[in-house]
DNA sequence: TTCTATTAATTGATATATCAACGATATAAA
DNA sequence: TTTATATCGTTGATATATCAATTAATAGAA
């Protein structure tokens, strides 16, 4: 029988804890507020408001999701009629992607509570432990890209 | 115009790209070694090698998962014959779940890689960086949850 | 210019997450 | 004992993740 470490001991279990807490957190205060949208569709309406001519695959890129679950986050932001695609001159092989009238309007109003979410997480850390939560995790990921 | 800090620099986002790139380094290991496992029903097997009478509602619990989650998965995991559920005597409603044979097998099998693939994420981290990280993460949820 | 390779996006299949509804059983209350 | 309530597990619906196959369009090579 071969002894091992109890999961609750393995860091990678610890950020996946983390990271769903946070993911819950956020959901729920979307519901609360009334707001129909999950988190994901959310970063990618930030994503678009930030980079207003951005594509498909550098959306995907960014937000670290397959092309895929793009296409099909995208499908439903276009139903709610918060996001449109328009073909691209030039380039017909993708589409520029921006939000609509009530896209940004949604973003503006839903803004101010995404910005004190992302604070409760750090309610009590000093600076300098803010930075290190960051420098650790990305030194984290160096590792475990190639 | 409202202004808001780039998404690079949020740290649930930050969280979430080392456990994207965690699991996907995980599940590329797995596929390598030609083990048909995925991570989450890795981390189901896991916790039934470590407690032999747990049943689906401490299991999904202790994993953060939903129970609905947990039958789907175990579903798979006793399709493969890695899982066995039987009736436990005295309440019907539940089962007793361990591992088959070959589950216990496979584990044993699957366990030293596992191992290996924890100590990639921190292979270059100070004792102190690893107390860090962990006591860091776990204020986190502290400051999340309820 | 024509053929080939690459790129952007979509779709299908399977696994997982979440919520809600439900069935079977067990426990507590009346 | 009958009734009400709570618990364990399953199933359906929708959203997302991942991989593979496919379409349409562009870019590059012959």
């Amino acid at each position: 029988m071969p002894v091992d470490e109890k999961l609750e001991d393995v860091l990678y279990y610890l950020i996946d804890k983390t990271n769903k807490v946070a993911r819950r957190y956020s959901q729920e205060a979307f519901v609360k507020a009334g707001y129909d949208i999950t988190v994901d569709q959310w970063l990618v309406l930030k994503k678009i408001w930030d980079n207003k001519e951005i594509n498909q695959v550098e959306l995907a890129t960014s937000l670290f999701k397959d092309t895929a679950s793009i296409t099909r986050i995208l499908q439903i932001l276009v139903r709610k009629k918060l996001v449109k695609k328009e073909s691209k001159e030039g380039d017909r092989r993708h589409y520029l992607l921006s939000l609509t009238t009530k896209g940004e309007q949604f973003f503006k109003q839903v803004l101010g509570m995404v910005k004190s979410m992302r604070m409760q997480g750090v309610i009590d850390f000093s600076e300098a432990e803010k930075e290190q939560i960051k420098r650790l995790l990305t030194k984290m990921i160096k590792n475990l890209e190639e």
